[in-house]
DNA sequence: CCCCAGGGCCATA
DNA sequence: TATGGCCATGGG
């Protein structure tokens, strides 16, 4: 078994990484403890088990199963700094941010929180659409049920560690298949036909992530069929790591704004609008944080 | 029984 | 362009 060492950044804090990995939400793609994170990874057609913990002032990647070469290792080692956004210089958000009393206080409050990524374009919009709409425990339901029966999976001292399921799979599979899982005839066909457009090339993260306006993005996203607004911003934060994403709609970004303010309804979109105008290029942060704050 | 959840599509006017 | 119904299910 190896170690990796990965030093961690200034403003960071671990262990709100690991809140945010565990809200009290059964995610079936890694396995929480009070000390790290456990998740399969795969590169170059090979699976590798790691499990993410603090050592003194670095963390430490174990790789559980899995034979990595240098090359899987330095694989493994980008993954990680990208999943924890371990590489981003927060200063000057924390420096902006100080102008802004009711935004400061997040920041103080859950200082080091640091923007957690779905690296895998087809996964973050995957799951985005499972998401729609429903609370999140049932959203929680419906993904380990697709993983479960169409995800690879290994296992590792009694428990098994699954990994989201390709397109090339879900592109296979008829609307009826998915709603024995208790999806919604709407949600099956737009994933369906999304795992399509990527084993057809005519959506991927390589094709996107070059494209320097984050808003020709979303409208390149929005062209597709279940895939709104909302689910756009929400997948382009998460995979393509763009920071100036707001998830218009987005009922607990609504909820968030509302409790911080202290408003009597939820903001209209107008008010949401002139609440991120101070943090232009940062707004997926602020987001993230709003989120945060929620429970 | 009702309404609402980290939405989006579609029909109608 | 704007509005309302619909989707599946669980929880309040």
């Amino acid at each position: 078994m190896k170690n990796l060492r990965l030093p961690k950044p200034s403003i960071f804090n671990f262990k709100e990484s690991l809140w945010f990995l565990d809200r009290g939400y059964d995610d079936c793609l890694h396995e929480v403890s009070s000390t790290g994170v456990s998740k399969l990874l795969t590169f170059n057609e090979k699976d590798f088990l790691v499990r993410l913990s603090e050592n003194g002032k670095d963390l430490k990647a174990e790789i559980l199963l899995g034979d990595a070469s240098a090359w899987d290792e330095l694989e493994i080692k980008k993954y990680l700094i990208n999943w924890l956004d371990l590489d981003r210089d927060l200063q000057s958000l924390y420096s902006r941010v100080e102008n802004f009393p009711l935004v400061a206080d997040l920041f103080r409050q859950y200082h080091g929180l640091r923007l957690i990524a779905i690296p895998d374009l087809f996964e973050a919009l995957g799951w985005s659409i499972i998401g729609q709409q429903i609370n999140l425990n049932f959203a929680y339901q419906l993904k380990r049920a697709l993983v479960e029966k169409y995800g690879v999976s290994v296992t590792h001292k009694g428990s098994r560690y699954y990994r989201f399921p390709k397109p090339e799979v879900l592109t296979h599979l008829a609307v009826s298949d998915l709603k024995a899982l208790q999806y919604s005839r709407q949600k099956a066909e737009y994933l369906i036909n999304l795992a399509g457009l990527f084993i057809n090339d005519q959506l991927s993260f390589d094709q996107l992530a070059p494209m320097e306006n984050t808003q020709d993005i979303i409208r390149e996203l929005c062209k597709v069929r279940g895939i709104g607004e909302w689910t756009a911003n929400y997948a382009v934060m998460k995979s393509l790591k763009r920071m100036d994403c707001i998830t218009y709609g987005d009922i607990g970004l609504l909820n968030a704004v509302k409790k911080l303010k202290g408003l009597e309804d939820k903001p209209n979109r107008q008010m949401v609008e002139e609440f991120f105008k101070p943090f232009a290029g940062w707004e997926s942060y602020i987001v993230f944080y709003l989120w945060r704050s929620l429970s």
